[in-house]
DNA sequence: ATTATATCATGAGTAAAAATCATATATAGA
DNA sequence: TCTATATATGATTTTTACTCATGATATAAT
């Protein structure tokens, strides 16, 4: 059998010329090459090489075999550079799960920069918000969750990477806008647009509305954060959703952004991985980057 | 170093998905397959695959691998299966050198059907006509001499393939024309069209006029048949080719063919290779090829 | 011509690697 | 729980690869 050996042989003599310099490269003794060349010409009957004065010179066998170790060596030499990649863990995948959909908002922030760090790790985003997330980390269907609520699980590690606000967004020309700080009972008569999601889930209602037992005139749920505000914008209703991501759109939509409460509703992000990934340098360098705050546009406090 | 084994067992792995099924497939036991992967994992710092209930599953390097295994191994195999055909003789490469004109006419009608039962064979022609036939076959610049005049010589082998007759070429209404058979006197008054050899190349010279010391009016030459023939055509002269050639042009031109003294000049053409190459299967088909009349277009016999 | 040098080939012995055997451990299914 | 089926691992054997020493041959230098 054809093993990488005899390639490296073949292409180091034609490289070299002799023997005795091919086996000086491969850290062989020229009798080694000789032996081993000669096992394959007696196993498939063929000559690689035929002597030429004190020189060899392949034959058209041997030169046909060249031409095909070219390619199978690079082969080769690159799957034990993938290996090391992967070792020094500078290659792999990152699939990311996401809990809701300022998680969402915030991933796709701190993925564009990675990938730029990271050419050989890919980075897979899996949009599903209503599947379990920790189940998804357990069962190997993804390898790190961003998520506000973590979980305590002896196989599972959670950092918190990111602190914000969440805020009520008004059109400028909104009556509620004087107020700056809203109360449960402000939404009775207002609009309320939201992500599709189970009420149990949404924090306007289990963190503010429901501490005064309040609920909205109307309820509406949407996909797209764009289209809300938009809504919002033509004073269509009211939305909730991180201070930050608001005050991205402030710049382009006439809205505002309002306390809920006194305190506001302050929220973290958190990224759960594996213990077993705990090492892996790349999801490391991840989290590094998912902390620096620089990446999530400064922002000005609300007011008061 | 990632070797051929363990390309294959790991995907053989992927495709029978358990250690058992491949070591059987491969003839080798689980044991093996578990202790070479093993190596390589604690080699490279990585995990290749890992247990999954009692089956095992491939990690993300396990899978990098496997990309490039496919590649790798496929080229592998290619280069065994060249192997095999040089072996059979089914591949490899006949540089051909000629050393006439008539030899070239003749090699290349009987190279056309050869290329098409033997793909694998590149059929090199060296047009080289001055150059010495026998030291090219000696110094391995041609492997097949095409010639009239065979040597004799321990390391080579010459076969008659083909016999012919060197006939004069005239144009229709030329007075020789009725004369049937030439004779040396006849060339006195004639001028002489040859292909560009010294004249003791040339058999017009050597064979025929050289027994009565006569020369032709005047001599000149052209590398081209077409062109020699056109001008003949016209009447502008005479030449000599083989009959089998200027009758293949018969057809489209006014000439007729004249034999050359009584009997004719006869010639023979001779194939020569190597001794050692005698067992190559392909060079074999070429001279069995070559000795078939059938590819030389049955031609009538000169009258008498 | 003769000698020195460089090259490959080859047989025998040694070292290294690979494969097996026997056995341990873990999982899935009855 | 018991059995069948996986992989993992340590010890041993077998096989392979490598080296060493030497021979044969070609080239270059004296």
């Amino acid at each position: 059998m054809i093993e990488r050996i005899h390639l490296e042989i073949i292409q180091k003599v034609n490289q070299t010329g002799t023997l005795t310099a091919a086996a000086k490269e491969l850290n062989l003794t020229q009798s080694a090459l000789s032996h081993s060349i000669k096992k394959i010409e007696a196993s498939y009957g063929v000559h690689i090489w035929q002597k030429e004065g004190r020189m060899v010179k392949l034959t058209q066998a041997g030169t046909q075999l060249l031409k095909l170790a070219d390619q199978t060596l690079s082969n080769m030499k690159r799957s034990e550079e993938v290996l090391k990649l992967i070792a020094e863990g500078k290659m792999g995948a990152i699939r990311i799960g996401m809990e809701s959909h300022p998680c969402y908002e915030w991933g796709i922030r701190i993925a564009r920069p990675f990938i730029k760090g990271h050419p050989h790790v890919d980075i897979d985003i899996k949009q599903q918000v209503q599947c379990d997330g920790v189940n998804g980390l357990l069962n190997n269907q993804i390898d790190l969750l961003i998520t506000p609520d973590p979980t305590t699980h002896d196989d599972l590690m959670f950092h918190s990477v990111f602190e914000y606000e969440l805020v009520a967004v008004a059109a400028n020309e909104h009556p509620l806008v004087k107020k700056k700080i809203l109360i449960p009972s402000d939404f009775q008569t207002e609009e309320l647009i939201t992500y599709p999601l189970p009420k149990e889930r949404l924090d306007i209602f289990t963190k503010f509305l429901s501490r005064e037992n309040k609920v909205p005139k109307y309820h509406r749920t949407m996909e797209s954060t764009e289209l809300m505000l938009q809504l919002v914008a033509c004073n269509r209703g009211l939305t909730i959703m991180p201070d930050w991501l608001a005050q991205d759109h402030q710049q382009s939509l006439p809205i505002q952004r309002l306390r809920l409460g006194a305190r506001g509703i302050k929220k973290s992000i958190y990224l759960g991985i594996r213990q077993t990934d705990a090492d892996i340098q790349y999801l490391h360098d991840f989290l590094q980057l998912a902390k620096q705050p620089s990446l999530i546009r400064n922002h000005a406090a609300l007011d008061g």
